[in-house]
DNA sequence: CTCCCTGCAAAGCTTTTGCACGGAT
DNA sequence: ATCCGTGCAAAAGCTTTGCAGGGAG
């Protein structure tokens, strides 16, 4: 709870109930990826009255603040996940929907050096592997 | 006309006026990812009388038939290209809107080995560089 | 002649916004 | 005491769907 409020207080939001219960969620064991109704959810399962508008509002700002990142994945729902600092891309097992994080440098610096010799520089990029397990695979 | 005839024959589409005329939007030199508002622009450019929700059904169809390929980057709205065939990845120049395709066998390779390492194999993937110009990058 | 296709309008889904009240500093 | 933050409901933006008339095979 101290180490909330001071991540709070650190990225100059004050420190409200809605956004320590919502930023105590992404730091729960367990899923790390969250839609913004995953939340919600959650926030009821856990008694709180915290309106979906809200829930909206904070992880927007929680996004701008540096505290989750924003993901765009097949399906409409937009996900977050805590902000670790490490970039990573990510695989998504189709059969069960399971997120799994991987960092590749080799990828990296091929996507460096793909932007550079069309004479850009990357901004941003997003990398996802839609995957099922090996052993039953069509 | 003859090519767009055959080709909705081939993927068991009657031929109607709206499947033609958005075929032949696509097979249009010029800029090849279209959103189904971009699509339904153009058909009113060329006076044509065709709903927005008949765009979409086609848009799907022409998916399901494997004409068309769907790409889900930021910003809310689907982006369709003509599927001809090799897969590629896409960067996005942030600043005009421009969108550039790319292969890289070697990212390819990287990304199946990644896979297999977690038991995996890939379904699919997807791949999109957020770029700006290297001259006036900031 | 039989379905498939289409336009229109309405509905669905995710996300955003206006408003007035309530709470943090 | 000030603003910022919040809940609620309404609105917005993209896409899908129900319906009844029209057209392709």
């Amino acid at each position: 709870m101290e180490q909330e409020t001071q991540e709070l207080r650190r990225v100059g939001l004050k420190v409200t109930h809605p956004r320590m219960r919502i930023l105590q969620i992404f730091e729960e064991d367990g899923i790390h990826h969250l839609t913004a109704e995953d939340v919600y959810k959650k926030l009821l399962a856990y008694q709180e009255d915290i309106g979906l508008a809200t829930v909206y509002r904070v992880l927007t700002q929680f996004e701008a603040a540096g505290i989750l990142v924003k993901h765009n994945f097949e399906g409409g729902q937009a996900v977050y996940e805590l902000d670790r600092g490490q970039h990573h891309d990510h695989m998504i097992d189709v059969d069960s929907g399971k997120v799994i994080e991987f960092v590749s440098e080799e990828i990296e610096k091929l996507q460096h050096q793909i932007a550079a010799s069309h004479g850009y520089v990357i901004e941003d990029h997003s990398l996802v592997l839609y995957v099922r397990p090996k052993s039953r695979s069509k």
